[in-house]
DNA sequence: CACCAGACCTGTCCGC
DNA sequence: TGCGGACAGGTCTGGT
């Protein structure tokens, strides 16, 4: 579900109700989506200790605690964290309760329940694979053109795929990638070296674009997604390719097509994005 | 290394 | 109405 967009969206929301607040308990109601430590030890690091900051990598949401415990979320598709006041009570697929001193909840919840948690001690953090190995990410000084430009180079995968490897750049899920190569009019199959240094800034700038674009729409909303007050974003009314199939393209007004791409769903305009350039 | 299917899960939608 | 299959915002593993 949540790309880079949706997981700023909730850290930001979260951030005034959470941070400062202690944990009261851990109610664990689906014990298999703690991933490390066991699920003693997780309540253990976390039990009664306070929240003093949240950060974002790429799609990972990370809660920062006053033992030098950071409590990590990977949302996958359908997580969601979640503010819940005093009085109100969670309510949806809710796998983790932690009940804070001012009587209200932070719960998670997923309704796929494939999203992943820890309780890293900050010098083991490494443990976490795919935390440790992202790339820079959209908006910040590292991601540049001449980055975008030498990694692009010779790359024999699909431009597509190549944009989804979190390795490359952090935090672009489906829906942005398809509308980052919608607006720089680049066919999702082409393969990532053909993508010419003129091409390129393009999509270095449209990638921004896109990322910026989500954030300030409160993200994507299709189903599931929701920020941390449990609200709904509104980008999904301004995408121009994701979810449009069908549809005529809003440059062009040719039919938007769909196709499958290293086993995603792939939105493109087949007149704005053309398989043979390059 | 590239690439793909399959796995992990539940819910929804579509066609028959 | 019911059932089977495809599909969903993500990532990892194992096979060819």
């Amino acid at each position: 579900m949540p790309e880079m967009p949706e997981l700023e969206i909730i850290r930001r929301s979260l951030e005034p109700n959470i941070k400062g607040k202690r944990i009261m308990n851990v109610q664990l109601l689906l014990k298999r989506q703690i991933k490390w430590p066991s699920p003693e030890d997780f309540i253990a690091r976390l039990a009664g200790h306070v929240i003093t900051g949240l950060d974002r990598r790429g799609k990972y949401l990370l809660l920062q605690m006053d033992n030098n415990v950071s409590l990590v979320f990977h949302l996958r598709m359908t997580g969601q964290a979640c503010y819940f006041p005093p009085g109100v009570e969670p309510v949806g697929h809710v796998r983790i309760l932690f009940p804070l001193d001012d009587g209200g909840i932070f719960a998670y919840a997923d309704t796929r329940t494939l999203g992943t948690i820890y309780a890293m001690h900050n010098d083991e953090l490494w443990r976490i694979k795919g935390l440790a190995e992202l790339g820079p990410e959209p908006l910040s000084d590292d991601f540049t053109v001449a980055y975008l430009r030498s990694i692009l180079a010779g790359k024999k995968t699909r431009i597509k795929s190549f944009l989804l490897n979190q390795a490359y750049i952090a935090g672009l899920g489906n829906i942005y990638v398809d509308e980052a190569l919608f607006l720089s009019g680049i066919h999702p199959m082409r393969t990532a070296g053909s993508v010419t240094p003129e091409e390129a800034e393009k999509l270095y700038i449209n990638i921004n674009k896109v990322i910026s674009d989500g954030i300030n729409d409160g993200g994507t909303t299709f189903r599931d997604y929701r920020d941390g007050n449990g609200e709904k974003g509104s980008h999904q009314q301004n995408l121009f390719a994701y979810g449009r199939d069908g549809k005529p393209c809003r440059k062009c007004g040719t039919i938007m097509e769909k196709i499958r791409v290293g086993g995603r769903g792939t939105h493109f305009c087949p007149s704005c994005q053309q398989l043979n350039k390059g």
